[in-house]
DNA sequence: AATTAGCACTCAATACGAGTGAGTGCTAAC
DNA sequence: GTTAGCACTCACTCGTATTGAGTGCTAATT
């Protein structure tokens, strides 16, 4: 069987529907609705053909049809017209980020609040990879005797902080000394460059105060590096209760304590990334048994041509395409814009 | 009309069965499943009279009664005796807190899963009140030209941060002599304590060096009071899908946005606070519309007699009262203790 | 050969009515 | 004061139409 213009028309028009009214859509609907100069006969007869294709399917006999996920991959990578942004959309998208906005975290934040909001899905923003951002600033404080807490600034504006277990009679001058070591040894270095050289040379430099020197080797063997800079920022979660699939409380549930999982969300947007643009997965092409009714549009951001991270954006898989594709792509221009204006701005 | 024993033993029954089943209970039930020595019929009579003195209510004519609010309210006033903790909840309370864990933040983090745990329904857990922590460190780190980060570590193990504007000139050789100022002035000094004195003190300090000396003086006025302390941990937010009343999503929707708006929440727990002990506040006793069906069982937690902050729990108005007073109440003491032991343990 | 009108058929959803059962209130007897 | 008995209520559950949106097939039409 090959697939002519009409069957495209008619298989777009059921796609559309369905989006709009959640409803299974039948025939007559079509005809009367969208003006193909055919009779309801021959489109039920074109549909019988889309059905066997793959491209849609029957919840039961007497029903309309719903489109297959087939069909939906079909319809977005030849039928499907982006939708142009309103300008109020442009505006908010545009403004998003004032220019007081500094942090990247802050960024992320918004970028996430933005997709949510402009979509009414569930946002998810991935910070930037690992291996980008270097340290600006670290700084050891002596919490009580035998604890200190260490924090780490990245030039991002990250700030990492964790307590740690230190030898009780080290005292804050200690800490300081092992900190001005360290700035100067790491500064301007990524998380992933730390390596035995660096190590070697602050053991040469610390070699003459033994009772500082495990604790400086160990801070840089084992707590810098494991300083997690990975995370999701979620928006927007419980937008899904607006979508009629989900009136169901223990679908919501399913989701729900999907989305409560941190390192499952991460694995989300972890896929094997496709280069640029935008990439969309739809139901079950993702791999998390959870979401294989959802379906996921994602884009990375960057700076040049170095990927940083991913936004997505997370609905059934009755989602509006043609929308959420343009605002995702146009959200991850914004954001590797901005995050250059940011990051390119520091030293 | 008077409140004998008997109305006594029926209305605990009812409460009882309701809070078990989440059903209307009924004359028959009672006099089947309790063992009061009377019939139906008088516990009939005796119901009719609970209904007339508002401590139950039909939700209609042919089935059983459920508590009304003032039910509960006399349940818990009169009628109920705390559940003993079994003794693996005695012990997961008790291990709750390894001894690593020596960050305040990290500390309430538990006791909200903890709760939420125990409880199966929602925690909700304050952080210690301004004004008990006092000042660690305070660091000023240059990002980029006219851009610095602001870095105030508690004694308790709390870390903010936040990115400033300064003047293009400020080096970071000027932001350390700044910070060692502002360092020997607040160290150990708490947030609210911080007065013009002190600031007459910086600005005689560093008289002398009139570039940094606004931007030290901005410092201690605007940014670092400003510093935020208070926030909500929520955990189990998601139990509440499990209770029968929230099987609709619109009841469950509201709920949610409420939780979503934090400033809400806080409203929530900054009741008027009643002293010491657990308070239990019953369906339209709150005062916030979205939780009328719910209730709130909180308690403070304190150091000596200086009361830092609130823990509560929230769950429907049919929540096992017994069980969660004593589960707050004996969360809420352990707390005190726990953070005793860390807040006072340091210098 | 493609299209369409017509028709029989399917089946979820809705409506309806009878039956059930848990519950009540009232009354009269104990 | 208590209880047995009884009539009554009313949500709930079935099973049985009824409806209506939808289909597939066939035969007539273009």
């Amino acid at each position: 069987m090959k697939m002519d213009e009409r069957k495209q028309q008619i298989l777009l028009a059921i796609i559309k529907d369905y989006i709009d009214t959640a409803e299974p859509v039948g025939s007559r609907t079509i005809s009367r609705r969208y003006k193909l100069g055919v009779s309801a006969a021959t489109i039920r007869n074109e549909m019988a053909d889309l059905e066997d294709m793959g491209f849609i399917e029957q919840p039961h006999t007497s029903a309309g049809r719903i489109p297959s996920n087939l069909g939906y991959r079909y319809y977005v990578d030849c039928l499907m017209q982006r939708e142009q942004l309103t300008e109020e959309e442009e505006g908010a998208i545009r403004n998003g980020y004032e220019d007081k906005v500094r942090e990247v975290g802050e960024v992320l934040n918004r970028t996430g609040r933005l997709l949510a909001n402009l979509t009414n899905y569930t946002a998810l923003v991935q910070t930037p990879r690992m291996g980008i951002s270097t340290v600006k600033h670290i700084q050891l404080v002596l919490m009580a005797s035998g604890q200190a807490m260490i924090i780490v600034v990245m030039d991002t504006g990250a700030v990492n902080h964790q307590i740690i277990s230190i030898p009780e009679n080290i005292t804050q001058q200690d800490l300081d000394q092992i900190s001005s070591v360290l700035n100067a040894k790491l500064q301007g270095r990524t998380m992933g460059s730390i390596r035995l050289t660096l190590i070697k040379e602050i053991y040469f430099e610390l070699a003459k105060h033994r009772n500082i020197l495990d604790l400086a080797i160990e801070l840089m063997k084992d707590k810098i590096p494991s300083v997690k800079e990975d995370k999701i920022y979620l928006e927007g979660v419980f937008n899904i209760l607006n979508q009629p699939e989900f009136h169901n409380v223990d679908k919501v549930k399913v989701l729900l304590s999907l989305l409560e999982q941190e390192d499952k969300v991460k694995d989300i947007l972890k896929q094997p990334n496709q280069g640029l643009g935008v990439t969309i997965k739809i139901g079950s092409e993702n791999s998390q048994q959870e979401i294989q009714d959802c379906s996921m549009i994602t884009a990375t951001y960057q700076i040049g041509d170095r990927i940083l991270g991913t936004i997505g954006v997370l609905g059934p898989t009755r989602m509006d395409y043609a929308k959420v594709v343009t605002v995702v792509d146009s959200m991850s221009r914004n954001l590797s814009r901005t995050l250059e204006r940011i990051l390119k701005g520091n030293g």
